[in-house]
DNA sequence: CGCCTGTTTGATCTACCTCAACTGCTGTGG
DNA sequence: CCACAGCAGTTGAGGTAGATCAAACAGGCG
């Protein structure tokens, strides 16, 4: 399954830092010209096939980088087979612990994918030296910390219709930003995973995430013209069903 | 509810950080003398009855610290009343998100507790002039993170009895590490959560949960000479059924 | 002693899982 | 151009783990 991958070609190739689609907002974002050069030297891109394994759990992991393009999941299994999807990735976001030898979790190419990796080792001595690197580190695992406690929140609470229109909420969110236009009706949502894969995200079976989606049809809520795209034909009714705080209330300080 | 806690007497009560029980542990481990010293100066003792909120959700929080004593609770509400856990933290645990204002969660005093605190602006200049605090609260978050997502698999795929077993084996782990011994048969746990807050730690109810419990002692894997108190009488087959791989199996690097 | 709160146990119900059949693509080969 | 695998997704029928509703029970405290 860990074959080499064939040549992929992406719409845009990066050969420099300067030029990356990511620079702004991935764990390089704060760093200066200077420390950029360095991370140019020590960076190399490797692309992977879709269902290709980045990472796998257990394994002593010698890279670590960002996502360039395409969608990245994280999972893990129980020994019977049973798995959960802990993580999904998009670009700019940021695979691997530094200091953290062993990884917890499989990381599996949901979409082609083309990374920008550096050698564990390297990237920690550049890590020990500069400030940005780590400032930014920290701001984007808090980021991930609060959408794992989200996810907590929807794992152990929410029925399964609850989830999917979470599920699509969160990509939509995600795409929002990832574009720079708003979440309104009518949108078109690329799904980057198959069934299977957010039966895994949502803790789910196959057979109830293609009921709910169903039902969602049913009700008006969304249009399915191909197995991959969702469109949103109600979106304040998803978000609703979704039950999330999207209103920006201001809650008075105590204390 | 969020009335001032009376005057609580823990056993010790530190004054200085030198004489801290949790200072090779908490955020400050790192922190050269100097550093200490600043610290010192703007930290702040409070203690909270069990029951009592540190922090709400939505709130602007001021405030954030490590817990030098007892158990905080980490939950999140869906509107209808839901609730899931996403957090359990122990003493030298670090409470509050620096640069995050608004807190996604309500921090409940489980047990009573006490708090080593800072106010947020001014715990935030200390951390950005300061390479070994950045450091650890980093090393944290990450291990937090690691949490999250064991976490995560027990919500999305473990059953009821799957989900008792390992909330038992994390309550050994963290006692083990806190109390500097391991984990042997026979050994007496003390559970610092009621039966609803083990409930909403691992998405069940409160009744599955007592059932759970009964039929554990009914297979003789514990005892439970008190409703706060668990005795683990057979470890292995505790772990067993938690479906944790605890196996020190090295797995050989790939490229 | 009776009240209050937290826990256990029992009986039933239901959301989701499981197992199984079916649909509709997409690619391949005659 | 059609036949037919092969796979991903959908739909249906029935089973079950855990929820819900309800009652009994235990300990602490006035």
């Amino acid at each position: 399954m860990v074959t080499e991958p064939t040549a992929i070609e992406f719409t845009w190739k990066p050969h420099c830092c300067a030029d990356c689609a990511i620079r702004h907002r991935a764990v390089c974002s704060y760093s200066t010209p200077a420390e950029l050069a360095l991370l140019e030297k020590a960076k190399f891109y490797k692309d992977f096939e879709p269902g290709q394994e980045i990472v796998s759990e257990g394994e002593h992991t010698q890279v670590l980088g960002s996502v360039i393009d395409g969608v990245v999941a994280l999972q893990k299994t129980l020994e019977d087979g049973r798995r959960q999807m802990v993580g999904l990735l998009f670009p700019s976001d940021f695979i691997g612990r530094p200091l953290r030898p062993v990884a917890p979790y499989d990381a599996v190419a949901a979409t082609r994918v083309r990374m920008c990796l550096f050698h564990r080792r390297e990237f920690e001595d550049l890590l020990r030296g500069s400030e940005q690197l780590k400032h930014r580190l920290l701001e984007m695992t808090l980021d991930e910390l609060d959408a794992a406690q989200e996810w907590m929140l929807l794992l152990g609470r929410k029925t399964a219709a609850e989830k999917l229109a979470s599920f699509l909420m969160i990509l939509s969110r995600r795409a929002a930003v990832l574009e720079n236009r708003p979440i309104l009706d009518g949108m078109a949502l690329q799904i980057p995973l198959g069934r299977e894969a957010i039966a895994e995200y949502l803790g789910l079976t196959i057979e109830t995430v293609s009921r709910q989606f169903s039902t969602l049809r049913r009700k008006g809520l969304v249009d399915l013209p191909d197995k991959r795209t969702v469109a949103l034909t109600n979106v304040a009714a998803l978000q609703q069903l979704a039950g999330e705080d999207f209103d920006d209330t201001a809650s008075d300080a105590v204390a």
